[in-house]
DNA sequence: CGATAATAATTATGTGAAATAACTAATAGG
DNA sequence: CCTATTAGTTATTTCACATAATTATTATCG
C-alpha cells in the first residue's frame, strides 16, 4: 500500500495552479518582467525607475513642489529627497524657490534634463512595444482599462 | 510678456499623461493596490505575501526541495531560508529529509498548515473578487492572458 | 576507484525601496 | 500674536532581494 504522507515523491514540475487563481500573482510575475526590462533600458541613461519617474513628472509639471511630486509618485517625502538630490547633482533638475511659499521648492528640469527625458522616454516606448508585440491594440486598451479600474480601488 | 522659464506656476493637478503611455506604470499602480489589499487580507493569519506564497506552493507540491521552491518563487535560495524558518517554527510546514538525496529537504505542510492554507486562500479569493468587481469574466480572462504573455518575455 | 566538480542548504553581508519619528523653517488661522 | 499646520530634511528601521563564502553531500570523469 502506498503512503503519500511519509515519503512524498519530489515533484518534477512545480504546480502553481492555486496561485494562478490570483490576479495579484499574474500582475507580480508580469511586472517583474517589465521592471527588469525597464532597468536595462534605463541603464545607458544612468536612470533608475524612480529617478526616471521623477524626471518625467518634473518635465511635464514645471514648478511642482516636492510634496506634490512625492504624492504623485506614491512615496513619502523623505524618500524623494535622495532621488532629487541625485537629479540635481547631475544638473537635470533645479530646486528653484517657490514664488509664493518660501518653504517650498519649485522643481524644474534643465535643458539637459529635458534632453535626457526625450531620449529615455523614446527608449522606454520602444522597449515596451517589444514586450507587448504579441498583444494587439484592442487588447492593450482593455489591459490598461482593467488595470486602471483596479487602481481606482486605492484606499489610501 | 510672460516668462514661463523663470516663474512657473505650481500646477494645481499633476499631469501624468507621459507615464500613462507606459504599461509598466499602469501595472505598478494597480499592483500596489492589490498588494496593499493582500497585506491587509493576510494580516489576520499572520502571513506576508512571501510566507503565504511559500505555504501555498508547499501544500500544492508536497515533497519539493528548497531549491525548487526558491526557483518557483523567483527568489534566491538564501532568502527562502528565513521564510521557511518562520513557517517551520509556527509548525505550518516540516523539513523532512529527502529520501533520495541527503543534502535536500522534502518540504511538507502540516495539518495546521493545510488548514491555514484553506482559510487564507478563501480570504484572498474573496478580497480579489472585490477588487475585480467592476471587471466582467471575459475581461478578466483577457487581462490574465495579456499578463501571461508579457511574463513569457522573461529573459532570466 | 578516487579526485574534482557540482549541488543543497546555510551564514554573513550588502543594497535599494519603502516607512516613521523628530527636527527646522515658514506659513496660516483663530 | 500664539498655536497649529505644512515643506523639506535627517536619522533610523524594516523588508525584499542579491552575492560570496562555507559545509555536507552527490555526481562525474580520467
Amino acid at each position: 500500500m502506498t503512503n503519500p504522507e511519509k515519503s512524498p515523491v519530489p515533484p518534477a514540475v512545480i504546480d502553481d495552479s492555486t496561485l494562478r487563481l490570483f490576479i495579484g500573482y499574474h500582475m507580480k510575475r508580469a511586472f517583474n518582467v517589465v521592471q527588469a526590462d525597464l532597468t536595462q533600458t534605463l541603464k545607458p541613461f544612468d536612470l533608475r525607475m524612480l529617478t526616471y519617474t521623477a524626471l518625467v513628472l518634473v518635465v511635464d509639471n514645471p514648478g511642482l513642489s516636492q510634496s506634490q511630486l512625492a504624492d504623485a509618485m506614491g512615496i513619502e517625502r523623505p524618500n524623494l529627497v535622495v532621488i532629487l538630490d541625485e537629479l540635481e547633482h547631475r544638473e537635470l533638475i533645479v530646486r528653484d524657490r517657490a514664488p509664493t511659499d518660501r518653504r517650498a521648492y519649485a522643481l524644474k528640469a534643465t535643458l539637459a534634463g529635458r534632453r535626457l527625458y526625450d531620449k529615455a522616454v523614446a527608449a522606454v516606448i520602444t522597449h515596451e512595444n517589444r514586450l507587448l508585440a504579441s498583444i494587439d491594440d484592442a487588447t492593450r486598451s482593455i489591459l490598461i482599462k482593467a488595470l486602471s479600474e483596479v487602481r481606482e480601488h486605492q484606499t489610501t
